[in-house]
RNA sequence: GCGCCCUUCGUCUAUCGGUUAGGACGACAGCCUUUCACGUUGUAAAGACGGGUUCGACUCCCGUAGGGCGCACCA
C-alpha cells in the first residue's frame, strides 16, 4: 500500500471564495475522495493587513453549500508562523539562507533600473556573499532563500506535465521578513511537509512558485509532493475573469438560484473531462476523477450552459426535495423572507402540488420563485403590463368569456384536467387555445408564465372562479 | 523585458499517427402541445498560420501569430 492521498485547499481570506476557488477546491476534494484519502483546509491568512473574519467565514459558508468537506479543523496558517521562524533559522544554519539588509527603497530602485535597462526584474545578490559584520548599524535584516543560480528546477505536474523552469529565473526570495513574520513561499512548504501533504492541486498561476517551493524542499531535504496545477477559468471574452463575468463569490450563485449540484457538475467539466460525460452525480464524479483527466488550456465561464445544467438538475430533483431547496434559497433574495413569512401548512400543499409545473419551466431558482408568484398575489388581482397587453391582445375575448371556459368545468376528476377543461369548453362552443394566455393572465395577475392547467388544477375550481370574476369586475 | 504554459465548431470538450474529426450548451429548422414549457428529430458549425518528420498528421518536432500566468518584505 502506497501512502494515503493528502489533498488540501488553501486560499487565503481576502475576500469571498470566488468561482476558481471553488473549482479548485472540487478537484481537491474530489480527488481525495476518490482515492479514500482526505481533504485539508488551510486559510492562509500570514498577511495580516488584508486576512478577515468574514472572509473566512464566507470561505467556510461557500464550501460547506458547495457540499465540499474538509477532514479536521480549519488550519490557520498564521498561528504556525513560530513553526515557519524556526525552519527558516535552520534554513539559514544549513547555509541555504542568508540575511539580507537591503531597504525596501533600495530593492525599489533595483527594480526601476532592471526594468529601465530592459533586463529581468530580480534581485541582484548583494547580501548573497557578503560578509554580515559589514551590515549596516540599525536595519532589521530580512532573510533569503539561497536559490540555486546554475541549472534547472524540473516539475513533475499531472496536469502541465514537465515543466523546467531555469534557475537563473529563480531569484532569492524572501522567506522572513524583516518583522520576522514568514512569507508565502516558506509557509506553503513548511505547512505542507508537516501536515504530511502528498498532492497538491492548485491554479496555475502558482506554477512558478512550485519551483521555488520545489528548492525549498530540496533544501530541506524534504520530499516534494506531487503537483497538478490547473489552467484558469476565463470571462466569456476570454480575458480574466471579472466580476462582471462570474468571479463572484459561490453566494452570488447561490443567490442566482442554482443548485449545488448543477454547479459541482458544471465546474467539474470546466477544465476537466471524462469522454464525453456531460451529466453525472456527484458519487460519479468522486469515481471518475483522475489528475490526468485535466486539460491544459484555460476555460471561459458560460453562463448558458449552467442554465442548462441547473434546469435539468431541477427537473430531476423530486418535489419534496426541490421545495426544500427553494425554502433554504428564499432568504438569500430580495422579497423572499416575507414571502417565507406567509407560508402556512396549507401553502405548503399548494406549493407541492405546483412543483411539477413549476420546476419543469424553471431554470433557476430564481424562475421558480417567479412562477410560483400566482400562489402569493393577493385580490383582487394586480396585473402587470405585459399580463395586460396579453389580455388585449386576446381583443374580442372578453373576461366573461373566459368566464364561461371556467364554468363549463364541472368536472375535475377527468382522466386529465387538461382533457377536462378541452371537453368542456368545446362543449360551450369555446376554443380553448385561443382563450389560454388570456385565462392564465386572468388567473396568475402576471405575464409570468406557469402552465396554465398546472394553475387551475393548483387553485381549484372556486378560486380560479374567483380570480376571473375579480378580473371580470374591474 | 525575461521565464513558463496554452491554441479542435461561438462556448465546454472527445481524439492519445490512420475516424465521414464525436458529444454537450447555444443557434437555426421540424415534430409534439389548440397555452407556456418539457421532450424529441434534424441542420449549420472546428483542428490559428508556416515549415518539417512519416506511407500517413488535429495528434510528434521547429518557427510565427495570438492568448494566459509569473517575475512583491501579497497569497
Amino acid at each position: 500500500m502506497s501512502s494515503p492521498v493528502v489533498t488540501r485547499f488553501a486560499p487565503s481570506p481576502t475576500g469571498f471564495l470566488h468561482i476558481g476557488g471553488a473549482r479548485t477546491a472540487l478537484f481537491n476534494w474530489a480527488y481525495s475522495r476518490g482515492q479514500k484519502g482526505k481533504m485539508l483546509l488551510r486559510i492562509e491568512d500570514t498577511d495580516r493587513e488584508r486576512s478577515t473574519e468574514a472572509a473566512v467565514a464566507a470561505i467556510l459558508d461557500g464550501l460547506t453549500w458547495l457540499g465540499l468537506t474538509w477532514d479536521g479543523d480549519a488550519v490557520s496558517q498564521f498561528g504556525r508562523a513560530t513553526r515557519h521562524r524556526e525552519v527558516a533559522e535552520a534554513l539559514l544554519a544549513r547555509g541555504k539562507a542568508y540575511r539580507c539588509y537591503c531597504s525596501p527603497q533600495e530593492l525599489e530602485a533595483m527594480r526601476a533600473k532592471a526594468e529601465a535597462e530592459k533586463r529581468p526584474i530580480r534581485y541582484d545578490g548583494t547580501w548573497r556573499d557578503r560578509d554580515p559584520s559589514t551590515a549596516p548599524a540599525g536595519v532589521k535584516p530580512v532573510i533569503r532563500f539561497r536559490a540555486p543560480q546554475e541549472g534547472e528546477t524540473v516539475i513533475n505536474d499531472h496536469a502541465q506535465g514537465r515543466v523546467v523552469i531555469p534557475n537563473k529565473d529563480l531569484d532569492d526570495l524572501i522567506i522572513l521578513r524583516s518583522d520576522g513574520n514568514p512569507t508565502y513561499n516558506l509557509s506553503v512548504v513548511v505547512d505542507d511537509h508537516d501536515m504530511a501533504v502528498t498532492h497538491i492541486i492548485r491554479g496555475v498561476d502558482h506554477l512558478t512558485n512550485a519551483a521555488r517551493q520545489t528548492q525549498i524542499y530540496l533544501a530541506m531535504d524534504w520530499a516534494v509532493p506531487s503537483m497538478t496545477h490547473v489552467p484558469l477559468i476565463h470571462g466569456p471574452d476570454g480575458a480574466k475573469l471579472s466580476k462582471r463575468h462570474g468571479a463572484l463569490g459561490v453566494e452570488a450563485y447561490r443567490a442566482m438560484g442554482y443548485l449545488p449540484a448543477a454547479l459541482r457538475n458544471y465546474l467539474a467539466r470546466l477544465g476537466w473531462s471524462h469522454g464525453d460525460d456531460e451529466i453525472f452525480t456527484t458519487e460519479q464524479l468522486v469515481d471518475w476523477f483522475t489528475l490526468e483527466g485535466i486539460g491544459k488550456s484555460p476555460a471561459r465561464f458560460d453562463f448558458a450552459k449552467l442554465e442548462n445544467l441547473n434546469g435539468h438538475y431541477m427537473r430531476h430533483t423530486s418535489d419534496g426535495e426541490l421545495l426544500a431547496a427553494w425554502l433554504a434559497f428564499l432568504p438569500h433574495i430580495e422579497g423572499g423572507p416575507q414571502r417565507l413569512a406567509v407560508i402556512d401548512d396549507a401553502m405548503m400543499a399548494k406549493l407541492l402540488k405546483a412543483m411539477p409545473g413549476l420546476k419543469e419551466r424553471a431554470k433557476t431558482l430564481v424562475e421558480l420563485n417567479a412562477s410560483a408568484a400566482y400562489l402569493f398575489v393577493g385580490r383582487p388581482l394586480v396585473m402587470d403590463d405585459k399580463a395586460k397587453q396579453i389580455l388585449a391582445d386576446g381583443g374580442h375575448v372578453a373576461l366573461d368569456e373566459l368566464l364561461l371556459v371556467l364554468e363549463a368545468v364541472s368536472d375535475w376528476t377527468a382522466p386529465t384536467l387538461e382533457s377536462a377543461v378541452k371537453a368542456k369548453a368545446e362543449a360551450a362552443g369555446l376554443k380553448l387555445g385561443k382563450y389560454a394566455q388570456p385565462l392564465r393572465a386572468a388567473l396568475t395577475g402576471t405575464s409570468t408564465s406557469p402552465g396554465i392547467f398546472d394553475v387551475l388544477e393548483v387553485l381549484g375550481r372556486d378560486e380560479s372562479l374567483d380570480r376571473i370574476q375579480d378580473q371580470a369586475g374591474q
